[in-house]
DNA sequence: AAACTATACCTCGTGACATGATGTATTGCG
DNA sequence: CGCAATACATCATGTCACGAGGTATAGTTT
């Protein structure tokens, strides 16, 4: 996918994988993959923006011997997800204009 | 709109914006501002882009004693529209992934 | 004539951001 | 013991939108 059409939807993505339930670095990234591309560099620092914009939450676990950061979305983060619905239907008016008489053509 | 997402739209809006017949500048904003919000600055900078990756050529032309630049689009240009369309298929599984299990919060 | 608005172009500095490269450390497997 | 997987993190680089600022002409208002 094109790079610049990327960056809108990742802080979201990271957002919706973390909303149902709590979650860390390699699993967000295993269950976002399959839809979008991200790499871990990425990924960190995504988070540590969502975090210090108070999008989400972060508590310390241990996990078998390994350290685990879990992410916990915020009420903040949830709105962001809501905020992305409504410019949602402003992407669908642009969709509309750049694919709009392309069958005349 | 959030700004991160609409910079994955400017280029395709300022393409579409020529593709059925050429334009300039001045126009392409008012055609394209309906849609998504830019500023001069932003679309100079688009188009100046655009030309040295050969989606677009430059024209110019007096108009009652105005320089105008007209832009036409190139099958580069239309090959970009159409790879967004591809793009669009990509968009439409992350929307979905965003948005699912939304009822059931 | 002066002031102002619309038309029409352009450049530059700034800040935001994605990403590859790189680094650290542990667990488990062959 | 070596290697892959798990799990974290930082930094330099390049791309890009945009406000601020600049130039110039035509038409309209005062």
């Amino acid at each position: 996918m094109d790079i610049q059409l990327k960056r809108g939807l990742l802080d979201i993505c990271v957002l919706a994988a973390i909303k149902n339930e709590d979650s860390y670095g390699y699993k967000i990234i295993k269950d976002v993959s399959p839809y979008i591309q991200l790499s871990e560099s990425t990924l960190y620092t995504i988070l540590k923006r969502l975090e210090s914009m108070g999008m989400l939450t972060v508590r310390s676990a241990e996990h078998d011997g390994r350290l685990r950061k879990y992410y916990h979305i915020t009420d903040l983060g949830v709105k962001r997800i809501e905020d992305f619905r409504e410019d949602w239907k402003e992407i669908m008016t642009v969709y509309s204009f750049v694919t709009k008489e392309e069958q005349n053509d």
